[in-house]
DNA sequence: ACCTGAACACCGTTCAAGT
DNA sequence: ACCTGAACACCGTTCAAGT
């Protein structure tokens, strides 16, 4: 009987968990997040969307597994980072820990809108979260200053900010909000003279006059450099 | 002609844009954003769906109008924020203006999940952040550093964080993720420390022990105090 | 155990037609 | 100028049926 079925057993590799959300995580690189649907998704596997259900519960577990899939990666390549020498350390392991989390996300633009959009923890993420709290206490945080410090970094602490109107920030393009330059100059001045002043300087960062990276890293730091201050009170 | 279809004139209101901005700020109120379809709003406003159009360019139309009427209502509570008397007092004012807004958006919990989706700036939020700016250039910021400041606050700036996991947070149900408590202390040492020291002390705060407005004001406070003193170099 | 195909209850949006 | 009704091209998900 299996003499029948050998012949065009081709690569017909078996449809596994893994398989499918690995397969999401490319199609939702490669043509967006919107694109990430059962239909498509089984298309691109080869199999009707009908298919995905015996190896994901919903739409919701997919997605689950998928930021389950990138916190995993995180978690993996965040086990290089050099463990605190002393408490005043504390600092320099997180900034590191932060960074390689942003440098994997930053491959999946998709992914902050993801996972702000699941509303339970995976195991994973508890264990991210938990390593952070670990260098926070060994820090010498109190709990309650290492708890207050969590909800401060939010998002940041696994490396993303969910920019506000991101693609051409705060006035690139006038004419998205059909005011004129001048109409603008004169109804928000502030915002007028600053794009003037810092528009006219494109030396500073290669992107364009916002450099994500840049500003992340502000705003991390500004962050840290508060906390570790309040650490030693 | 008037006369026969006098009788049934009733309360027969015209559409127009601003009562359908208002009846889908409502709808997502009582029901929730997912509820706000082209067709139940619709029917909210007794009137098929495709009615809409005649008001709305589209969907993502009828959501940027939502979020312009919720940011307007903001620009008009913050102006009773008192002026800067000195260059000292930015963050006073700044704060103020901050958990105004934070205030007008705390009654429509979809906000920010909405705000933080739309992709091109508004004329309301643009003078918003304007406004913000002019504090920062009163309190001596260089353009530079003011520019960091807003990228830096991000969607702080509008009175809000989206919380990672939002509900019941970081632990409350650990059945959630399918772990026992007992294999959560082994899995998760630091955050199982934490939930035993902070949980079992319930008089700080009067909510559950994530206190929203207090991690909120928390960070705020950071931030502000951090750049108030970048400010002086 | 895994996959299929038809069906259901939804979406946003178009288009021609009404008044 | 505004509204309607049918239709189109999608969704996620169910269910009975196949192998």
């Amino acid at each position: 009987m299996t003499a029948s079925t050998e012949a065009p057993s081709e690569t017909r590799i078996p449809l596994n968990r893994e398989r499918v959300l690995t397969a999401a995580v490319h199609l939702a690189d490669r043509e967006g997040i919107g694109a990430l649907t059962m239909r498509h998704l089984g298309q691109e596997l080869g199999v009707e969307a009908m298919s995905l259900y015996n190896h994901v519960a919903n739409k919701e577990d997919l997605l689950n597994g998928v930021v389950e899939m990138l916190v995993s990666e995180i978690n993996e390549r965040v086990a290089d980072v050099p463990p605190i020498v002393d408490a005043d350390d504390w600092k320099r392991a997180m900034r590191d820990r932060i960074l390689i989390a942003r440098s994997v996300l930053v491959s999946h633009s998709w992914a902050p809108q993801v996972i702000e959009s699941r509303t339970e923890m995976t195991p994973m993420l508890i264990g991210y979260y938990d390593a952070l709290l670990g260098l926070m206490l060994q820090g010498g945080f109190s709990y309650d200053l290492a708890h207050h410090a969590m909800h401060a970094l939010g998002s940041r602490a696994l490396g993303f900010t969910q920019e506000l109107f991101a693609p051409d920030g705060e006035g690139g393009s006038s004419q998205a909000t059909g005011v004129s330059v001048r109409e603008m100059a004169i109804a928000f001045p502030n915002l007028a003279g600053m794009l003037q002043v810092i528009a006219h300087d494109p030396a500073e960062d290669s992107l364009g006059w916002c450099d994500d990276q840049t500003e992340f890293i502000f705003g991390l730091d500004l962050l840290l450099d508060g906390l570790d201050e309040l650490r030693g009170k």
